[in-house]
DNA sequence: TAGAATGTTTAGAATATCTTAAACGCTCAT
DNA sequence: ATGAGCGTTTAAGATATTCTAAACATTCTA
């Protein structure tokens, strides 16, 4: 039953390029309301505690879940982010942020090198640049966050205000 | 040079979860203004025949590039489309729809065996629910395809009447 | 029809990623 | 100070992915 979620959930992550007990981890979190410790983690998805701690460092960096004090413990508890679609938003920000860092010191490497080129090189430079530009503007535009109710109200005015884009 | 960038586009393309040689072909393909064939590409990218073929027919089936024909020649020559977002809302979409159906499927399994469940199944049951219906209304507001041109534009306008979202 | 020119599939080698158990280091309670 | 209770790191084994060369299938040409 929860198993078959779980599954669902983690294969879902393995399909967008993560790691499948990202996957897992969270479903798991988000299906309980009670805080759950690294060694229950371990022990619900019969997995070791070093694969979960990598793991849920990985979720935590994008706000996936959040660390809990729970008083009397000394052990971490975490608790899901209930907003899944921020947590989705969250995480393709991460991606689309390193990719583009990643283009843009290549982009620059390349263009330092190549002053003194044929034209042809010239109008492939020129079309790097292009790519280079779009992604900028791409970036720039992401807002910091955004909840998933936000987005849905985004869309629904969207699908009203049509006619102003054409 | 040129090698620079095709590097880092594969690097891209393995950061989001792609094969490595996907990223590089369309770089290769997206510089160049004449199309190859798949000779063509293992040569530039000095890779096996087979590699190529596997990984093109990945391009091609979400628009990325297109097959060629050339009038006396028996070979299949490919061409980069030039509007790269469009190729990267093309690929996510691909990605997003999967991933739907994944967890509809999964959900479906799960939603038959739970009628008999405890109340606090049924909360979970009922969390699952929330998390269907919602990714049921992303997937129905994704348009068909986008230009880069147009999104551009979309954003600018949005940005504009931003004061309409509060 | 033979064989040359193509793209595709396949079996296994090469690489890369994932996972675990154990070692480790830190902190707290005694 | 000592040891128990944590989370993290590590090294090695297990698993999965990628890549290639060769076999294969199909189509064209002579």
């Amino acid at each position: 039953m929860i198993e078959n979620f779980i599954d669902t959930f983690g294969k879902l992550a393995a399909s967008l390029g993560l790691n499948r007990v990202v996957g897992q981890i969270y479903a798991l979190l988000y299906l309980l309301d009670n805080p759950l410790s690294l060694d229950d983690i371990a022990k619900n998805l019969k997995i070791s505690k070093g694969n979960v701690s990598v793991n849920i460092r990985e979720l935590e960096s994008w706000g996936a879940v959040k660390k809990i004090w729970v008083p009397g413990s000394r052990k971490d508890y975490y608790e899901a982010n209930q907003d899944t679609l921020n947590v989705i938003y969250g995480r393709l920000k991460v991606r689309l942020e390193k990719a583009f860092s990643e283009l843009n010191t290549g982009l620059n490497n390349w263009g330092q090198n190549s002053n003194k080129e044929s034209d042809k090189t010239k109008q492939k430079l020129k079309k790097i640049k292009e790519i280079k530009n779009f992604m900028e503007i791409v970036l720039k535009s992401l807002p910091p966050e955004i909840s998933g109710a936000q987005l849905i109200k985004k869309i629904s005015t969207l699908n009203k205000i049509r006619f102003l884009f054409k």
